[in-house]
DNA sequence: CAGTATCCATAATGATACTG
DNA sequence: CAGTATCATTATGGATACTG
């Protein structure tokens, strides 16, 4: 349901608020249009996120979390306290 | 570290038991040699997983999950228990 | 049993240009 | 702003044959 590195990325940056596409771009780093657009519309077809659209000119888009959504931070979660126990061993590189 | 889907499988079934790597093709169905030993060097470079070298004829090696390892297990029962909450909530297909 | 080595198909991602 | 469309590149996974 998670689809790639990306999604991982877009559900924490969405917990701590909702935004627009370029806004998630730019707090996102170096992703590229096609890999959030893809990431984006994957997520929204799983529920994860909702994609709410404002007729303004020009027309504006608001991403936010779903309840689902929400509740998967409690993974996110886990995974940054094992990553954050465990990050220093690995061997060499 | 975890790097592919197998990845998560492979931890599950060596949190079960530890087990040899025929054995591990057998109890995880349908992956390639090569997908395994790819997944199995990738988990044993970053140690959530040792290989031990029997020297009996023929060989026999045995992979079991470190510390860093079974502690990954706590990510998967939290994966677990958001997907048995939210799996039939999806759009469609 | 426990792999390695190759080759190949396909999937995932990125770069770039263009649009309402 | 919020994308779509296309092409190129790279990463990943599978099939197959062979080995100590």
């Amino acid at each position: 349901m998670i689809s790639n590195k990306w999604a991982f990325a877009v559900i924490a940056q969405l917990y701590y608020q909702p935004q627009g596409f370029n806004q998630l771009r730019r707090n996102l780093g170096n992703i590229t249009v096609k890999s959030l657009t893809d990431t984006l519309r994957h997520l929204e077809r799983h529920q994860i996120l909702r994609r709410r659209v404002f007729p303004t000119i020009p027309v504006s888009v608001e991403y936010s979390l779903t309840e689902k959504g929400r509740e998967y931070r409690a993974i996110l979660l886990q995974m940054r306290q094992w990553g954050e126990k465990w990050i220093a061993s690995r061997n060499e590189l």
